[in-house]
DNA sequence: CCGACGCTTCGGCCGCGGCCGAAGCGTCCC
DNA sequence: GGGACGCTTCGGCCGCGGCCGAAGCGTCGG
C-alpha cells in the first residue's frame, strides 16, 4: 500500500531533533541567544569538526539561523515554532516517562522562570500572563493576545515599545502554551520585548548558563504587586515569591 | 561544559518520530482511528516483526497507546498532544523546504478538510471556526474556545452533546493551530464531538484510506450555510506569508 | 483438537550516520 | 607578513539500530 502523503515530512525535522547532540544544541539554543559553533561544540560535548556538519544539516532544514560575523558564525533557533515545537517535545517526554525523582532545587527554579526562545516562560509567566488577563491588561484575541488600549499603557510604563513590536513581521502577541505548566503565557514579539523590558528593569537576571532567571527582590516586589492586584482567582494561585518551594508536582 | 537539563527529553521523543518508518505509522494513526499492528506494519511497508518493535517503542514512550481485543492488538496516538505534536512537525518541514511542486488535486482536498487525530482540520475547519467566533456560538476564553449559552443550543441542533464532551477527562475546546493554514480551529472533547456529528449527518465522509475527508452535496450546503450566516470578514482570508495557489475548492 | 491467524521474541545481517583527527581556507590581530 | 584562531571538509572508524525470517505463544474458529 502506498503511505499517505505526510510521513517523509514528519520524520525529517523530527530526526534531527532527535539526535541528543543535536538536541543538546537545540537546548541550549532555546534560551533565544545566539552562539558560535565551537561554544555549542562544547556546550554539547563534542568536537568542532562534528558541531559543524550537525550545524548544517540543521540549518538547511530550517531549525536554526546562522548569521557570519567576522570569523565566527553565530547560530540561533530559526523561529518561535521551532522553539514551541521543543517545548512540546518536552513536554511530552515529561509527562510520558514518570516524574522520576524529586525534583531539586536547580529544576524548581528553571520551572518557575525560564526563558523560552526569546519571550518568558515558566510559573511565573503564566501567573503574570493570566493576572494581565483578569485586569484588562490582555485579552484574548483571534490570534492569541491583543492588550486593550488600557493594556498599551501597562506595557509603554515598563518601557516596552508596543508600536515597535506591532510592526515586527513575526506574530504580534502570540499565547505560547509552557510545558511544566500547560497552560498559555504571552509570545510573540511583544512576548520578546517584555522579557527584555524585565531584564533591562533588572526584574529577571539570566543565569550565565541555561535558560533558568533569576528574581531578585525587585522582581519578586513587582511581580507580587502586578499578579495581586487582581482578584485572586484560587487559593493556589500564590506564592510568586520564592524561588524554590519544592515545586513538587504530580504523584 | 555539563549538558542543561532539557536535552535527553527532547531527543527521546524526537528519534522514535524521526525514524521513517514510524513516522509513517504515526502518519497513518493521525486520522485518530486505531489500527491494528498487521494493518500499520503493511501501511508502512515493513514485516510485522519490525512494525511489533516500533509499536513496543512508541508504546513506552508515551506516543501510542494500545488495547488488546482478542488476538488483534488496535493501536493508537496516546493523545492529542501527539498529534498536535506531529501536525507542527508537518508544518515545520512544510514551510522549511520549499513548496516543491504545484499541488495535485489530493493534496488539495487534503488541505481543505481533513482528520486530525478525532477532530476536524483544513481550510474549512479553520472557516467554519472563525464564523462560529463571528456569530457568538464560540468565544475565545482561558483555555481555548469556550462555547455561549446560545451556542451551546447550535451544537446540540447538530446532535452533539455537549454536556458529556464537558465531563470528559480531556481538554473540552482547546483550539488547535492548523499546519497548512496557520490558523486555529476547534480540537478537544467538543472538537471530537462535532466530528463525530458531522459523519453522522453525512457533511462529511471519511474516505477509507488517509485522513482525507470528502464534502458531498449536503455537507457543501451546511458549510456554505453556517460560514456565511455571518459578514465576511475581509477579502484575503490568509496571512499573506505563505500563499498556496489554486486552492481548488473541491467539487 | 487442530489449523489458521495475529502478534512477539530472538538472532544475525548490514548500512546509515555520528564521531574524530588532520588538513585546508578564511579572518583577525600583532 | 606571520601566527593564532574559528570554522569547514575529508577519510576512515565503529557502533547503534532497523530490518528480516524463524520460532514460540496466545486466540479464534471449525
Amino acid at each position: 500500500m502506498s503511505r499517505t502523503i505526510p510521513d517523509p515530512l514528519i520524520s525529517e525535522a523530527a530526526a534531527l531533533i532527535g539526535d541528543p547532540t543535536r538536541a543538546a544544541m537545540l537546548g541550549v539554543l532555546l534560551d533565544g541567544r545566539a552562539r558560535t559553533a565551537k561554544e555549542l561544540a562544547s556546550l554539547a560535548g563534542v568536537a568542532p569538526a562534528t558541531a559543524s556538519g550537525h550545524i548544517a544539516k540543521m540549518t538547511a532544514a530550517g531549525l536554526v539561523s546562522v548569521a557570519s560575523q567576522g570569523r565566527h558564525r553565530y547560530v540561533r533557533l530559526a523561529s518561535a515554532e521551532v522553539a514551541e515545537i521543543l517545548e512540546r517535545l518536552m513536554a511530552l517526554a515529561a509527562f510520558a516517562r514518570p516524574p522520576r525523582r524529586a525534583v531539586g532545587a536547580e529544576e524548581a527554579a528553571f520551572r518557575h522562570a525560564r526563558s523560552c526562545y526569546d519571550h518568558f516562560a515558566g510559573t511565573l509567566s503564566v501567573e503574570l500572563a493570566e493576572a494581565l488577563v483578569r485586569r484588562d491588561v490582555l485579552r484574548r484575541g483571534p490570534d492569541g493576545f491583543e492588550p486593550t488600549l488600557h493594556g498599551e499603557r501597562w506595557f509603554r510604563a515598563l518601557g516596552v515599545d508596543v508600536a515597535r513590536a506591532r510592526a515586527s513581521s513575526r506574530a504580534f502577541a502570540r499565547c505560547c502554551l509552557d510545558w511544566s505548566e500547560r497552560r498559555d503565557h504571552l509570545a510573540g514579539a511583544l512576548g520578546a520585548a517584555l522579557l527584555e523590558a524585565l531584564l533591562a528593569k533588572g526584574h529577571l537576571v539570566r543565569r550565565k548558563d541555561g535558560r533558568t532567571l533569576d528574581v531578585p527582590a525587585s522582581g519578586r516586589r513587582f511581580f507580587a504587586e502586578e499578579i495581586d492586584r487582581s482578584p485572586p482567582r484560587s487559593a493556589a494561585a500564590g506564592r510568586p515569591g520564592g524561588e524554590q518551594p519544592a515545586e513538587q508536582q504530580r504523584a
